[in-house]
DNA sequence: CTCCTTAGTTACGTTGAGGTACTTGGTTTC
DNA sequence: GAAACCAAGTACCTCAACGTAACTAAGGAG
């Protein structure tokens, strides 16, 4: 086994990690966790991301791997995405992240109060 | 207490989120939960991050409150970062996903190559 | 007297992720 | 018969992240 290292510049685990770490990717994870969606659903409980950017990312997870995309040819378009068995696994570590920022959250806006006051 | 949810847009855990999603802020947080270094030293283990990079990524993340910076005012200059409690409480998720990364590398290739087949 | 050290800062240039607006398609509602 | 519906595709634009190169500090080595 070819051992890999995010620490190593050439290493194409980074590029993993840095898919996963795209600014909707996790919130796609997290929405999917709960079972298959449509687009329009997905889009509607990630506040704030567009169609064609979502599309984008769906794209990219379903090009890894991540999500299978149904589409039905109906009129007008139904498209499911599912997380894949591989999916699945990352739902874990990618909540254990987002729920450290929602924990925490209060934490770091206090941080970030206290030092913008020691700063002229 | 006020219920974080990154899902919502306007939620401040959400820039926490894309702070510690940053390009570096995962890498920075590995070689630093080997314990404290010095600026150098982390240049030397994150491959490829440039002074100016690291040296911002840093401060992001002293900011933030996940890390103390100790400079000492000799010539030439010696800084030390190290984690802060808080920071500390991130290394598991963050090492989670890293780890994620490093173990399916593998396999998010082979899906890769797979579906660049698939397409013209 | 010039070079090298460390941990930056500054000015500038590049890039690519993300956003806006417009277009597509066949069937149902006004 | 026009307009909304849903999941996009595409062209274009913006901006923040990231990168490069040059400069800085005080002292010691050559």
């Amino acid at each position: 086994m070819p051992s890999f290292d995010v620490l190593q510049a050439a290493c194409p685990s980074r590029s993993v990690l840095r898919h996963l770490t795209d600014r909707w990717t996790p919130m796609v994870v997290a929405v999917l966790s709960d079972g298959p969606a449509r687009f329009g659903q997905i889009r509607g409980r990630v506040e704030g991301v567009t169609a064609k950017v979502l599309t984008e990312t769906l794209r990219s997870m379903e090009r890894d791997g991540l999500v299978t995309r149904t589409a039905q040819a109906t009129m007008p378009p139904r498209v499911d995405y599912e997380l894949t068995p591989l999916g699945r696994t990352l739902v874990t570590p990618l909540a254990a992240v987002r729920s450290w920022a929602e924990q925490h959250a209060e934490q770091v806006l206090e941080a970030r109060a206290r030092y913008d006051d020691t700063v002229d």
